[in-house]
DNA sequence: GCAACCATGACGCAGCGTCAGCGTAA
DNA sequence: CTTACGCTGACGCTGCGTCATGGTTG
């Protein structure tokens, strides 16, 4: 059981980062100590590496939390979508670059 | 001198963003009706129209409040740093496309 | 008198950063 | 005792969308 401090460090993300995450019940804590220090086993930490990986991919914290927590959810459309949804981003700011060279 | 709803629909922008516009004193109107009422000239909607351009660039109304307002701001170097920074994200965004490729 | 338009708040959104004020651990 | 760390608020940021409430215009 690791408290906040140390998961912050050992996946690179802030304290108010992981808090937050509890907050919106995307990662919270299995456990607490007696003085309300979240504790976080490892199976939370898993869950925690799988959100800063789907984060890292551009998704929404809401979706991730619905990639990370439905079993049967289809991953492989998620990504295919996110893919397009990224690459629709691409083109737009390609269209504003040369709006720039224009100007 | 024409109202926001007027201004609103030449320039295909909500009330609501020139009311925004109007308080963070990026676009104001130089006049009010005696019901108080935004009264809109024709140097406000060039105005207006420099802003609707620059935000199309993808700059911030912060920066746009700067270049728009200061005659000797340097156009120029400004485009192009926002042109750099626009690339720099869409490699963000490729880089995120390739690991959602890998994954 | 009614429809259409205007005004000023003020909350909501996304994802935390950044205090503030105060208890806890070693 | 001190220092480092933890906790719970709560505001700030970006650019408006979206009511709510109420006056104005024609």
């Amino acid at each position: 059981m690791r408290t906040v401090g140390e998961v912050a460090r050992l996946a690179r993300v802030s304290v108010r980062t992981l808090h937050h995450y509890d907050e919106i019940g995307l990662v919270q804590p299995s456990g607490r100590s007696e003085a309300g220090y979240r504790l976080y086993d490892d199976r939370d930490l898993e869950r925690l590496q799988s959100v800063l990986f789907y984060r890292e991919l551009g998704f929404a914290l809401e979706e991730i939390r619905a990639i990370v927590s439905d079993p049967a959810f289809d991953r492989g459309r998620a990504l295919r979508e996110q893919r397009d949804l990224l690459r629709a981003r691409m083109q737009h700011l390609g269209r504003m670059v040369e709006a720039i060279e224009a100007a």
